[in-house]
DNA sequence: TAATTGACCGCAC
DNA sequence: TGTGCGGCCAATT
């Protein structure tokens, strides 16, 4: 069990202050395995479990993706509302004003924002 | 034991 | 320009 990784999933969900959301992408780059933003979310599955915000975690176009493994999706949106996180009208949380990236490693890369709002995800 | 899945992302054709 | 595919780690069946 080396899940070494996924301990450092873990800190960085934890780190995830009040009010702000992550990314898959992000936190996998963070733990060095980028390519590998799949098994961040196998962490998070894990750490439902755990007492870990897994519900200030989302993809990089801000959708709830793991809402349905979180439990309740009602709450899991209501959880984000009560930390002052907006959402927008497709029900997506604005990465905009709430994207929080995760500082533990070198940021040699900028984040691409420029790409979200070329993908503009058509409702 | 081995193969497949799983809350994804980036790149290639 | 849009679509499809591969990759990575671990757990599950």
């Amino acid at each position: 069990m080396k899940k070494d990784f996924f301990d450092k999933v873990y800190s960085i969900v934890k780190k995830i202050p009040k009010g702000k959301v992550t990314t898959y992408g992000h936190i996998a780059e963070v733990c060095g395995i980028k390519s590998s933003a799949r098994t961040v979310g196998w962490a998070l599955n894990l750490a439902k479990n755990s007492n870990l915000p897994c519900h200030r975690v989302v993809n990089r176009f801000g959708e709830l993706t793991g809402k349905i493994h979180f439990g309740d999706i009602n709450l899991m949106e209501d959880l984000l509302k009560s930390d002052g996180i907006e959402f927008d009208d497709n029900g997506k949380v604005n990465l905009e004003k709430h994207l929080w990236i995760p500082k533990n490693s070198k940021v040699h890369k900028k984040i691409n924002n420029d790409k979200l709002s070329k993908k503009k995800l058509h409702p």
